[in-house]
DNA sequence: TACTAACCGAGACGGTACGTCATGTCTTTAG
DNA sequence: CTAAAGACATGACGTACCGTCTCGGTTAGTA
C-alpha cells in the first residue's frame, strides 16, 4: 500500500484541489479507476504501467510519483474498491456465519479475473513491507469482524474450544483462493454453506438449531 | 559459430554424444535444473528465460523449442522436482491424517520462495490448457491419495459423512497457501495437526485413540 | 534518412508540438559517429545495428526510434560525412573537368570500405522511397553542379551536342562504382583524366588546349 | 566460386572415382535452381540458406556440405544462368560494338531484381578470392570477347588509339549497374547504342558509316 | 548377396542479432 | 510546483538464421 496514498487521504478535507501546484485527486482516481477498468480485460501479469497511464490519460511519470509499483498500485485499487462488510449478528449463528463466509468468498474471488489477488500476492512477495501493508489494510480489518463472530461461537460451544479462529479464516479463504487459482471448480452458491458446515459437522446438532 | 567447433572439434569426450536429431535429454535435464537452482535466488516473476538458458548453457532457441512459456518450463520443473508420497495407512487413522496432511504442507510450502505455485498459477491463468495439464500432472495424483485416506475416515465415523473430501483437501492445500502468500505466518511443526484436529474436533475422542 | 530531423527541426510552430521532450542532439550524432566509426573496421552487410548503439553508448531502440532501418542510418551517416564541393569554374574547361571527375571519385570511392554506397544502395533497393531519398539527399546535388559544367564543356562544343550530361555521369560514378566493386582495379591518380580523356578523345585538339 | 562445383563438374563422364556413393548431381541443380528461384521473390539480403535448403527439399547441411557461403551460392548461381555470348563480328563496326554494349546490359542488368549482382559484389568484398574467382568465371569471360571487338575499333581509327579498351568496358557496365542501382533511370532499348554514341561522336562520321 | 562408405533429409543444438516492448529515470514545456 | 509528454539506457521478449553436428535411411560400388 503506498505510503503517499495513505497519508495523504487523511490530509485533504484541509484545502479541496483549488490551489495550482497541489496534488490532483482527480489524477489520482483517474490512474486507479483506469487500472481497474483494464484489470477486466487483462490479466495481472500482463497489466502494464504504460498502459495505465495512457487509460488514465496521465503522464508515466505520475503514476511513478504515487506509487512505487504495478503491486502498490493494484493494491491500493484493489482496497479502494471492496468496502468492509460487518458480518451480521442475529440469533441464528450458523446463518451468521455462513454470512461470514460468504464475505470471505466475495472478497477473495473477487472480478471476473479470480486470480488478481494471488497474483499479486505473489508480486509483492519481494517487498514483504508492502504486501504487509496491503495485508493490514485489506485484510485485517475484515478478518477482525469475522473473529468476533468466530469467538463467539466457541464461547457458545458451536464449535471446539481448542481450535484457533485464525486459522478457520485462513481455511476459508484458502479454500476459495486455491479453488480460484488452480482447481477452477465453480465455486457455487452453497459454497459458503458447506465451508461453515464442516466445522459444525462434529458439534451437537441442536445446538445450531438445525434440524435433525 | 565456427570457433566453437574448431575449438570443440579437439575435445573428444567433452559432450554426452547427444543423439542426433532427437531431444537431447542432457539439454533438457539442465534447463529444469537451471530453472530450479535460479528459483531458489530469485522469485518467479523476477526469473527470465535468457537467465534460465544462460544458466544452463543452452541456446534461448533451444528452450523455446520445448517450452512454450516460462510457466510451462516451470511447470515441468516443480512437477519433475517433487515425488508422490504415499500417505501411510495403519492402525492410527489420526496419524495417518495427519501425515497427509504434512504431504500437502510439504507440496504448496515448497522450496524458499513458497509463493511460488502461487505465483505460477496466476501466471498460467490464462493458458488455461497449460494450467489444466499442470494440475493433472502435479495435484490431481497427490490428491487422489489422500481422498482414498478421507474416505477412509468418513466411512470409520471419523469425519461427518456429509462432508465432500475435496473440500477438505482444498482447505488444507489452501490454508498453506493463504498463509504461504498473504499471511507469512510461519507454519510450524503442528500446523498439520491443527488442520486435521479441526475436522476431528466434534467427533467421539475414543474413537481416534486420543486421550481425554 | 533524415527526414525526421530535417523536417521537424526547423518546423517553428506549425503544430503544437504537444509539450514535453525533445530529441536529443548529442544522442543523434553519437550514433551517427559511432556508425561512421564501426564501417572502418567492419563492412556494410557484418554492421549491426546492436553494436552501433554499444559503440554510441545508447539504448538500442533509441536508435530504432530515430532510423527505421541499418540502411537508412548509414544513408543519413555518408550524407553527412561528405559535403558538396562546387566544381572548379576556370578557363581551362579540361582541368575543370577533371576536377569534376575527381569530386565523382571521392564520392563513390570514399571509405576504406569503398563498395559501401554499392552494398547500401543493394540493401535499400527494397525501400524505394528510402532510396530515392538517399539519392535526392547525397546524389542530385552533386550531379547538379557537375552538369553544367558539361553543359557548358557541350555548349562550347568540346563535347558533342548529342550526349546526354547525366550519361556521362552515369559512366564516371559507374565505372568507379564497378572498379570499387567487382574489378578491384586500383583506381590511380591519373583515373580521373582518363575518364574526362575519353570523352575528349575525337575533339579538335585545340580547344582543349591540349598539347598535339 | 565452389570448388567442389569445378572439379565434380568433369567429373561425370568416365567413372566416379572411387567406391560407394558419390555428388547427387540433382541435389546440386535443386539447390542451384532453388536458389534462383526465390532470388525472383526476394532480394538478396533477405535470401537465406534455409529457405534455399528448404525451397530444393534439401537438408541445409547438404548445401553448406558444397557451399561454403551464400554469396559463393548464388554466384554459382548466376554464372551458370547467364551464357557467354559472342559479340557479332561484321562489317558494320558501329552495329557490332551497339551489339556487345547489349550484352553488357543484359548481363547487369540482369534478373528482375536488378541488383543482384551489386548486392552479390558488396556481400564478397570480404572473402576477396571468391570474388576473385567469380569475377573470373563471370566477368573475365564476356570482357575478353568485348576487347577483341573493341580493340579492333582502335585499330580502324573508330575510337582513339590512347583510350584504354578496359575502361570502356568499365564505364559501359558501370552505367548499367549505376543505373541499376542508384538511378533508377529505366535503361530504354536505346540505352546500348547510346553507350556507343559517346565514344564514337568525336570521330570522323564517315569511317563509321555514320549519315552526317 | 552382403558389406561399406558416402551422401542425403531432417532437424537439434549453442549462438547472435533482430525489432518490439516495458521498465524506471530524467528533461522539457505548459499552466 | 505539478503534471503532460515523451526521450532515454536498459534489458527481456520471442523469432529467425547462422553454421555445426548427429541421426537413420538410402544407394552405390566393391568384395
Amino acid at each position: 500500500m503506498p505510503d503517499q496514498a495513505a497519508t495523504s487521504k487523511p490530509q485533504p478535507k484541509r484545502k479541496p484541489p483549488s490551489s495550482g501546484n497541489r496534488r490532483n485527486p482527480h489524477t489520482h482516481k483517474a490512474v486507479i479507476k483506469a487500472a481497474l477498468e483494464l484489470l477486466k480485460t487483462v490479466h495481472y501479469p500482463a497489466l502494464t504501467i504504460e498502459s495505465i497511464a495512457a487509460a488514465a490519460g496521465v503522464g508515466k511519470a505520475t503514476v511513478y510519483r504515487w506509487w512505487p509499483s504495478k503491486g502498490a498500485l493494484v493494491a491500493e485499487a484493489i482496497s479502494s474498491t471492496l468496502t468492509v462488510e460487518d458480518p451480521p449478528d442475529t440469533d441464528d449463528l450458523r446463518a451468521d456465519l455462513i454470512a461470514a463466509a460468504e464475505i470471505s468468498i466475495r472478497n477473495y474471488a473477487y472480478p471476473s479475473s479470480g486470480v488478481l489477488i494471488t497474483a499479486l500476492a505473489a508480486d509483492l512477495a519481494e517487498d514483504p513491507e508492502l504486501l504487509q501493508s496491503f495485508v493490514s489494510t485489506f485484510v485485517q480489518p475484515r478478518r477482525a469482524l469475522v473473529r468476533k463472530l468466530l469467538q463467539r461461537a466457541i464461547d457458545e460451544g458451536v464449535i471446539a474450544p481448542d481450535v484457533d479462529p485464525d486459522l478457520i479464516m485462513d481455511m476459508w479463504a484458502g479454500a476459495v483462493m486455491y479453488r480460484r487459482a488452480l482447481n477452477h471448480t465453480p465455486i457455487g452458491n452453497t459454497f459458503a454453506e458447506e465451508l461453515v458446515e464442516v466445522f459444525l459437522s462434529g458439534a451437537p446438532a441442536h445446538k445450531l438449531g438445525k434440524s435433525p
